[in-house]
DNA sequence: CATGAATGAGATTTCATTCAT
DNA sequence: GATGAATGAAATCTCATTCAT
């Protein structure tokens, strides 16, 4: 429904209602990211988006309903972000440069990334991070093309625990690792970016 | 972690109480990392350890009291393992089993390394995080030695996202992800091996 | 009820809105009957009425408003049943087949019969039922004609609680007793009948 | 639970919290007497009782568990006074003065009756009402005797439209119809002891 | 005549915590 | 050491109602 709303009102004049709803799911998203789903309640969603709480019941059927719409609206702009690049693959530069382009983009959706990763950590049946690592790290070659059950299984562990979680976590973790390591978030970027290049790029088991 | 506690208290007049404080701590060890620590409630942590609720306030504080004896037990665990681990390290064979063991190791504490991973994500000051990357990955090189600046970023750079995030991840994910990409667990134990081989042994900056 | 409305209207220039208001009030009296007022939301009545909640407002002016047009529109429905037995009284048969259609007629309203009872109940001013008790019962002598106050009150008494009462109760019970005692529906009317024409019928202070 | 609660509490020093939960119960069963199940809130429930909302939810897992407790004692109360009844029976005097008896036993339960005859009217699985009818009606003769299912049938229905329901609506209709017909509740007794010998009693199927 | 959006008040329920025993 | 009972505060969610369009 979050969907339709959406893709109706890029054409039309958008409704007040859809304001309003995007407005308390970027609020939603900045106070999961903060203090994790069951730690950020209703009332202050409701508070910061400047609306009244029985507004927010009105635009999503319960506090679920509210994570379910991020995750759906995080893996249609993930999509879309892959479909673009894909396009735009052969004719650009380094992979150095693709990578760091991949981070910024990332970098934009942090917050929600990491309610995705404490979400994906409990014993729950979301399977939004490994959506997003498909998505994200296998533009690079259609997995499905990989006929070896063996070469696939190295190829996507490759892939998950050596290049998407290490680059996700870049991003959620930079600030706080700059922090506690006392480094300059830019010198991070560049040394991750060396260090990245190092063992995962190097490494691609296909070409 | 319940055990090692009973052995301190070898020499030490041992209560039942301790029986009881550690059956809760397992219990929410448990817990928390099926719902995270504001997803679990105090009531169900006292229902499933089959204690009344008031006793886990003879024996903690409060919640964040639980998590913190939590958190402090995982630290000194590991902390411990190390010196263990550095003891034996020129004996012992091949870094991939030394990695091996680690993974085996970690794999006993993986509940409460989830439960670090998610709180870890949040706006808050805790580090226990990075204080098990820190015990954890730079055993082999005592850290504080590294006098240059640009070498010691790259080190740790390298050393935590590179090295110690993808081997918690796989600790902590390897369940999900084989159950999600369809393999078996010994399978993925092997391939994660070699991955991490190429990938991060390989590329040590220091030896 | 809605059918007897537009009758109404056939020589008033029917609006659209007529047959909207109809149908809300059709949908809240079954809502209110299968749950009572309090437990029907005016949510649920729009929903299924297939109309937006504040229609309801625009034709009602709160959730009491529709209540109460369905105890007047219950009343009047009544009072013009009675009027017309009234008239084909003495040209017709047994007292015994006068009951059976009173029992087919008020099957009709039963869904309004069972709310009136719920909130009969209650603490609070609606006469309702004894409105609808005295119309219904009353028919056979004008009550106010028996000047002597005790043979009126046991008249009264008779009328209501074991005339009336099991009649209506007869309506709005027949299909859960059915069920429960496991009998057939029609069974249960020629046995009632019976029942009702032994104990009641034939009990008649006044012939 | 409940129920094990007040036998074990017959001969054991009753805890208090036996006389919360009590006194909880009986606040509920006035209000809801009062303004209906769904119309009675939680809130006023705690506040008449005295104590805590968080109190009234240690006592009982929800509100549903309030009513299902009222009706659960209530079945038993009447299984007990019908045993009781029926070994008095030979014994004692007139059967006018036995259904006087009844009706001041139930005027004791008139507030639950109420309750009861609401829920029963709703779409709803609960029974207690038919249960009632058959313990306190069928103590006479035992209903199973009857072979034959026609007859059976017929005492059923006479029971229950032109007996209890009688009866149970005297005892919680009373005062309303003194009110609304202007009687005194003493005569309104009398008049209905002699209405109902007349119309149930006089025509007992079964001597 | 009808609706989408919004809301204040209040509903039910849960939470972490305390205390007398 | 441990517990049953209780609680204030806050959580999630629902309600009847309004209003601009």
């Amino acid at each position: 429904m979050s969907t339709e709303r959406l893709v109706k009102c890029d054409f039309m004049p958008r409704k007040d209602g859809d304001v309003t709803r995007n407005r308390i799911l970027q609020i939603a998203e900045k106070l999961f990211s903060e203090k994790g789903y069951d730690g950020a309640g209703v009332n202050e969603i409701a508070l910061l988006a400047g609306v009244n709480k029985a507004t927010i019941y009105y635009h999503f059927k319960d506090k679920q309903d509210i994570i379910v719409s991020l995750f759906h609206n995080i893996m249609e702009e993930v999509d879309a972000h892959q479909q673009l690049q894909a396009d735009k693959q052969k004719a650009e530069g380094s992979i150095r440069s693709k990578i760091k382009n991949e981070i910024l983009f990332l970098e934009t959706k942090k917050k929600i990334l990491a309610v995705i990763l404490m979400e994906s950590l409990k014993d729950n049946k979301d399977d939004t991070l490994f959506f997003c690592a498909k998505t994200i790290m296998y533009q690079e070659i259609g997995n499905s093309e990989i006929k070896d059950k063996k070469v696939r299984e190295a190829f996507s562990m490759h892939e998950f625990f050596t290049g998407f979680l290490p680059l996700i976590s870049f991003v959620v973790y930079r600030e706080k690792w700059c922090r506690y390591f006392n480094c300059s978030e830019t010198t991070a970027l560049n040394v991750f970016l060396d260090v990245f290049e190092k063992t995962h790029l190097n490494t691609h088991i296909i070409k």
